[in-house]
RNA sequence: UCCUCAGUAGCUCAGCUGGUUAGAGCAUCUGACUGUUAAUCAGAGGGUCACUGGUUCAAGUCCAGUCUGAGGAGCCA
């Protein structure tokens, strides 16, 4: 009978009363060789269990090591020591698992987050890494919520696909032929009608192009799923595989995406901020003791739990590729010629220290851009009548970068076909996409937002890699 | 992939213009103490100075290459 365990977090909250409880989980520190801090990882609180000195004997004490397993049973009384308001007084000690003190990697201390990864099987033992994963998954069942709440269908999207949605990236190859010898044409290409598919599959980069399938017939729909991108990207904001939510809404245009999408960033942002205080208070000192060490001027403004309220108070910025172009070209910082890459005028392909002057030294809070120019964009974005640009909408964080980026679809077939040929998509390929305008087309939009970097803004992780249990990087695929 | 910086004990780091047996804090081990909060006190063990080659009487320190990591850039979510 293991699952009469009382929760730790739930313990915390009690009026101290004698109760009789079993508690299980590890010993996080183990002082005085009276007092065992200990974590089941509900929360970064830890129960103080309290031994009878002498009880247990050396040989046994030296078992209560940093991670050990223990079961223990006790009663909850009021702590006469400072810093917690009850204890569990033991009254029986078992340990289920040791851990070897020599051998165990994480101590009582603070650890660099770049050591904390070589270990991400025993990261989550941690106070930041516990934090950090309880509110990846508060955010993950808001979103289902959010949605759900909105009567909007989860659709599961394909893994494995044989179109190259975006024309985006570099793609992971799905092959079951022999790498060794691989059967090739008379023309020397490969010959994939002997692979397992009969024909060339790939891990998919999007589900958005299959979930505006679902969206013709189902209304509004979603996807959350894992998204597979090959490109040799080494920086912080940057992962091989990683989560996305691809919501596709019919009868929407691009007023009602930009209204949804904000409102669906800020109820997140809100749930985690109602139900994971107590982690977000830990990130936020986190983040200040780290701030510490920096000058003055390199400090955050405001603190982590100030900046979600902040966004949650304030409408996002609206502008248009056009306007903040202007904005870009009217700065001081352009006028001193700070940026590395100069504003060259409409048409330019915005760097990020672009992106990062409009969100953090201009406006100061998420701005959406919308109305890019059509041949910076994707073949599938709604042509506007000026004949230069598309209903796209990007939408910019601080800290972060982009998060958002969406559009309404081009609905007209004639449009659509005419955008493919120019940039060399092949019809034949998407006929099953093109059908769609074919049979009852409607206005529609979505939009795709990259789950870590949402909970790399939302816990102030400065590393994408540390807000997913194991990242796959270039070069990295361990665990 | 490009640019910049770094790699010294299990972890975090010090080690000056090259010069004897390479240091500290934490962790670990041994002992003391016992209502502690990253407990405290005393002692002990622990190093291929990332790797390979070179310069030099002498290299942790200088040079070249390789590997690994970080920050920035590109690609993007």
């Amino acid at each position: 009978m293991f699952n009469k365990r009382v929760i730790i977090k739930d313990l915390l909250t009690w009026e101290p009363g004698s109760q009789e409880v079993t508690v299980m989980g590890w010993v996080r520190t183990f002082r005085n060789g009276q007092f065992i801090a200990l974590n089941d990882g509900s929360t970064n609180s830890n129960l103080q269990v309290v031994l009878d000195l002498g009880k247990y004997g050396s040989e046994f004490q030296k078992r209560i090591a940093v991670s050990a397993a223990l079961k223990i049973n006790g009663t909850v009384i009021a702590s006469p020591g400072k810093g917690q308001k009850l204890e569990l007084k033991a009254t029986s000690v078992e340990i289920l698992g040791d851990s070897d003190p020599e051998k165990y990697p994480l101590q009582p201390k603070k650890h660099s987050l770049e050591f904390l990864r070589e270990i991400a099987h025993l990261r989550f033992r941690t106070n930041t890494f516990g934090s950090v994963f309880r509110i990846r998954h508060a955010l993950a069942f808001a979103i289902h919520k959010f949605f759900n709440d909105k009567g909007f269908l989860y659709m599961h999207t394909p893994i494995i696909s044989a179109s190259d949605a975006e024309g985006a990236g570099e793609l992971f190859k799905v092959t079951t032929l022999p790498l060794e010898n691989i059967p090739k044409n008379e023309n020397g290409s490969v010959n994939f009608k002997e692979d397992f598919f009969e024909r060339s599959t790939n891990l998919t980069v999007s589900g958005q192009l299959e979930a505006e399938l679902g969206a013709t017939a189902f209304g509004n729909v979603y996807t959350f799923g894992p998204t597979f991108r090959a490109e040799n990207s080494n920086t912080a904001r940057h992962l091989a595989e990683f989560w996305m939510i691809e919501p596709e809404m019919a009868f929407y245009d691009l007023e009602d995406n930009m209204n949804l999408a904000e409102e669906f960033i800020k109820y997140i942002i809100k749930y985690a901020v109602a139900h994971n205080r107590e982690d977000l208070e830990f990130l936020t000192q986190r983040l200040e003791d780290e701030e510490k060490h920096l000058p003055q001027d390199k400090r955050s403004e405001m603190s982590l739990l100030q900046k979600l309220e902040f966004v949650l108070q304030h409408e996002f910025e609206r502008i248009t590729y056009t306007e903040a172009v202007e904005i870009l070209k009217e700065s001081n910082y352009n006028k001193k010629e700070k940026f590395r890459f100069p504003v060259t005028g409409w048409g330019m392909d915005m760097q990020s220290e672009h992106e990062r002057y409009l969100v953090e030294k201009h406006f100061k809070k998420p701005v959406i851009i919308r109305n890019y120019p059509k041949e910076i964009k994707a073949f599938y974005m709604r042509q506007n009548e000026d004949g230069k640009t598309v209903t796209a909408m990007d939408i910019l964080v601080p800290g972060i970068g982009e998060i958002v980026g969406g559009s309404q679809r081009e609905e007209r077939l004639d449009r659509l076909e005419q955008r493919m040929k120019e940039m060399n998509i092949p019809e034949k390929d998407l006929w099953w996409y093109l059908d769609i305008r074919r049979f009852g087309t409607v206005p529609h939009s979505g939009f795709g937002l990259g789950f870590e970097r949402m909970v790399q803004f939302v816990t102030g992780m400065t590393n994408i890699r540390d807000v997913i249990a194991f990242p796959r990087t270039p070069g990295n695929a361990e665990f």
